[in-house]
RNA sequence: GGGCGCUUAGCUCAGUUGGCUAGAGCAUCUCGUUUACACCGAGAGGGUCGGGGGUUCGAAUCCCUCAGCGCCCACCA
């Protein structure tokens, strides 16, 4: 078959992920060891972005060698509801059309929202084919599948059962815009400047000691309408005599105590604080302990109630700047200073968040957090980076009570039933299509609530391998590798292997990959807004799949952040060409008809080529083992294009050997597949002696080869880049002769070693004159007249006083005695033996100067 | 307040128990259309490995210290 002379990736590549697909090579063999991986479901219902590519494209490039290596392999690919994000596209749809999602019930607007995004699925899935990824489709899992909700209601049942679970009356993290809680996780904690305003509270029963007032400090001056005590620390003697005394409310007609409680840092502010237990989370554990009234001024959609009638219905900015005027009309403002805290904003739409009191249903996390560290502490995962491991530690150390209730109805609906006549009740039951159920006489109705997204997540191990039902896939759990990235380090990977421990009795997986972001050329975040964002669809339908493939994983190494731009996708691109023309070179040699004997080395090149091809796949083999994929794109990449194309093919146009020829490309192609799956395939396809398919075939065996016969292709390689470079430095552009005496080597290999240093003749003489050619253990001379050789002189005097200086600093390596005693002995000899070379060079290198002189 | 990471060629980055002359891609310069490939070939230039100190026969690599950049976690108003 006639090859293009340049490879054409779209051409080629739907029709060979057709053929991948249809002839069943994506699903597990049923053979050999186990290795499984499940893809982070990517948002059924957005684009694939270019983290996408690298994370999808990492993965397959471990699912790809390990199948090649025999293993019976899966990659199960999954799509996600994403419950919020994906609430929040469709609310601004609603809100195009002018409707809220109060105008609906829970059913309605989960209906919508599935055909919305039903419409997107089939997209997001072409588009991972795109990507290259071998997954096996039919065992695809969608996060609102049945199997997942029945077992994320089991896991519910069990945690409710065994008293994990909570009905809680609690501080939440509360999105006004979104009216719907969060998790701590949710919430973007910035550090910045902020006003701390000390605001006089007059006492009410007139002075104590001469004292009129206590003077509070806040950040938050509008939520002093929600006050209900102020309080100071026990151990301030300032305020001893203060604590029971009532003070008013500026603003209001309201009274309060002064309290005393542990919590306030006498040294902070003026150490009185006002306590709003309704509308902050250290206040409302303060207002727990003291029995203390929770008045709500800020409603869930952010405007403020039950508050004096002018700020009522104002959003929290417009009242702070109200309350702060209205305080210093009244003379109340006692000081401004400016300090630096942390604020909370909500990480998706930017605002602030508001701590507000809901009823929510709260998992007690640290019994489960106490067995995933006891895991981590057995190693019984293995992180990459090692690091993060420890970072995660910190986290299941601190970690709070999690929050599961999520106010948005695109999720699965969390299965409790409150009773009608006592709040207090609340019953697991499954019929959440209910909105009214009948048990035992009492009438139940359903929380109207869905679960946090990553509470169904945090179970996907188990639940893609069906591990709980023993199903077909449950041998491949636990799961060989989970490869994410950095940024779900918490969110997510936490909350597997807690949630995995805690249903299962097992890790989830037992390696961690973990990558960080894609930055764009100038390293600096992709964004939509900075138009800056490469889109992986039109990459590879510019450049194909395997250059975009290659370019993001070259010199990517795990949990760090990297730049990438278009040259990296060329530079790939550039590869697979090479590939290309190396294959349409050996096949134009062997002919279309062509069937391969057994591959057998004859000349230096051939043992030198299949000893190139055997270190590459060592060094391939380790780095993938371990996770180094850019080490392993790097060999490669570099024994395909450097050894294969630029020395074997280059000498195979001198000594040919067709069975070798063959057996090279195959080796290639094998070894390059897991990077660049579609032009190798492609490339097998064309191949006349094969009939399988690549992504099939078993990872390659190397060859016998003799090591004295590709150490002596070395030698010839010396002398070649040896004579291009002092060829290169000569004037002019003159094709020089190659003269040699008693040298066999030469002698053996005169016309490769023309051909490849580009001479006009190798010729054995007896008396060879010329350039002598500093190359130690060779007889070789260029034959260059006297006036070249003149020219040539201060070349020869540089690279003389340079070798001099090479030999001292070996010397005095070497002279050193606990250099000798200490290091390695190989090291030793190979120093001793570049002493050597380096002294044979210089004494050519003088002769040379000395025939110069004469 | 804790923790983590980064600083190596003009740019973006590799460099795994310390060990040949510190590498790659891109960019730059010179030469070259020779039986695949100009998405190419041959060659070259370019680095006090952030500063300083230490351990060692030997440090980009280990330790200390200083400086700069970035990230994560944490309920101090």
């Amino acid at each position: 078959m006639k090859l293009a002379k340049t490879y054409e990736p779209n051409e080629y590549e739907p029709n060979i992920y057709a053929l991948w697909e249809k002839s069943g090579a994506f699903k597990p063999s049923g053979r050999g060891e186990l290795f499984s991986t499940v893809m982070p479901p990517p948002n059924a219902n957005a684009n694939l972005h270019i983290g996408h590519a690298l994370d999808m494209g990492l993965k397959d490039i471990s699912v790809r060698y390990k199948r090649m290596r025999g293993y019976d392999t899966i990659f199960i690919p999954g799509a996600d509801h994403a419950g919020f994000e994906t609430w929040v596209v469709y609310e601004k749809e609603l809100n195009k059309q002018a409707k809220s999602r109060f105008d609906f019930t829970r059913e309605q607007l989960y209906n919508q929202v599935w055909d919305f995004v039903d419409q997107q699925r089939g997209n997001m899935e072409l588009q991972l084919r795109a990507i290259g990824v071998s997954a096996d489709w039919e065992k695809l899992v969608f996060t609102l599948d049945s199997k997942v909700i029945k077992t994320v209601y089991a896991t519910f049942k069990k945690l409710w059962d065994e008293g994990l679970v909570y009905r809680g009356e609690r501080i939440v993290n509360y999105s006004t815009k979104f009216q719907t809680s969060y998790a701590d996780i949710e919430v973007d904690q910035k550090q910045e400047k902020g006003t701390l305003w000390h605001i006089g509270y007059s006492l009410v029963e007139g002075p104590v000691n001469g004292v009129k007032e206590i003077i509070i400090a806040t950040t938050r001056p509008e939520t002093l309408f929600g006050d209900t005590a102020v309080a100071v620390s026990p151990e301030d003697d300032r305020y001893k005599d203060l604590i029971g005394k009532k003070v008013h409310i500026p603003l209001t007609d309201r009274e309060v105590e002064i309290i005393a409680d542990e919590y306030v840092d006498a040294a902070f502010g003026t150490g009185a604080v006002k306590i709003t237990p309704a509308h902050d989370p250290n206040d409302f554990e303060v207002g727990k302990r003291h029995n203390l009234e929770r008045l709500q001024v800020i409603d869930f959609d952010g405007t403020m109630i039950n508050v004096p009638k002018e700020f009522i219905g104002l959003d929290v900015d417009t009242a702070r700047q109200a309350t702060l005027k209205a305080l210093k009309d009244k003379g109340l403002i006692r000081k401004e200073e400016t300090i630096e805290h942390t604020v909370g904003y909500d990480y998706k739409s930017g605002l602030p968040i508001q701590p507000l009191i809901k009823d929510q249903w709260f998992l007690k996390i640290k019994p489960l957090a106490k067995r995933a560290l006891e895991a981590l502490e057995n190693n019984e995962i293995s992180f990459y980076p090692a690091s993060r491991q420890h970072i995660l530690r910190q986290y299941l150390q601190n970690i709070r009570d999690w929050n599961l209730s999520r106010q948005i109805p695109w999720g699965i609906p969390i299965p409790a039933f409150q009773n009608v006549d006592d709040d207090t009740d609340w019953i697991f039951d499954e019929s959440v299509s209910e909105e009214t159920i009948e048990v035992a006489g009492k009438t139940y109705r359903r929380d109207e609530d869905t679960f946090d997204t990553w509470f169904s997540s945090g179970q996907w191990p188990f639940i893609t391998t069906e591990a709980l039902d023993g199903g077909d896939l449950s041998r491949f759990y636990p799961t060989n590798l989970m490869e994410t990235g950095t940024d779900l380090l918490d969110r997510w990977i936490a909350r597997m292997i807690m949630l995995g421990l805690y249903v299962t009795d097992q890790v989830p997986f037992k390696d961690v990959y973990l990558h960080g972001m894609v930055l764009d050329e100038y390293s600096q975040k992709m964004s939509k807004s900075k138009g800056n964002v490469i889109n992986p669809m039109d990459s590879i339908a510019t450049y194909g799949s395997d250059a975009l493939r290659l370019g993001l994983v070259a010199g990517r190494s795990p949990g760090q952040n990297q730049a990438f731009g278009l040259d990296r996708i060329i530079a790939g691109r550039n590869f697979c060409n090479k590939l290309w023309n190396i294959a349409r070179f050996i096949e134009n040699k062997l002919g279309d008809e062509y069937e391969p004997d057994v591959p057998v080395a004859h000349s230096l090149a051939d043992h030198w080529i299949i000893s190139e091809l055997q270190t590459a796949k060592d060094i391939i083999e380790h780095s993938l083992d371990t996770y180094r994929y850019a080490e392993a794109s790097d060999a490669m990449y570099h024994v395909i294009w450097d050894s294969v194309a630029d020395w074997y093919i280059e000498a195979s146009k001198d000594q040919r050997n067709d069975a070798l020829l063959a057996w090279v490309i195959d080796i290639s192609l094998k070894l390059a597949h897991p990077f660049a799956p579609f032009v190798t395939e492609t490339i097998w396809q064309t191949l006349s002696w094969h009939d399988t398919l690549l992504i099939s075939e078993t990872w390659p065996e190397i060859i016998e080869y003799s090591d004295i016969s590709a150490a002596e292709f070395g030698r010839v390689q010396q002398l070649v880049t040896e004579a291009r470079f002092v060829t290169s430095a000569l004037p002019g552009n003159e094709k020089y002769s190659l003269l040699y005496g008693d040298d066999s080597l030469i002698a053996d290999n005169n016309q490769l070693i023309k051909r490849l240093a580009k001479l006009d003749k190798v010729i054995g003489t007896v008396q060879p004159h010329g350039l002598r050619l500093a190359v130690s253990g060779r007889d070789a001379w260029l034959d260059v007249s006297a006036k070249t050789l003149a020219d040539h002189q201060v070349n020869l005097e540089e690279r003389l006083a340079a070798t001099h200086a090479d030999i001292q600093a070996l010397e005095g390596r070497l002279a050193h005695p606990n250099y000798m005693e200490k290091a390695p002995e190989k090291l030793v000899a190979e120093t001793k033996q570049l002493l050597d070379e380096k002294k044979a060079v210089v004494i050519r290198l003088q002769q040379e100067l000395e025939l110069l002189k004469i």
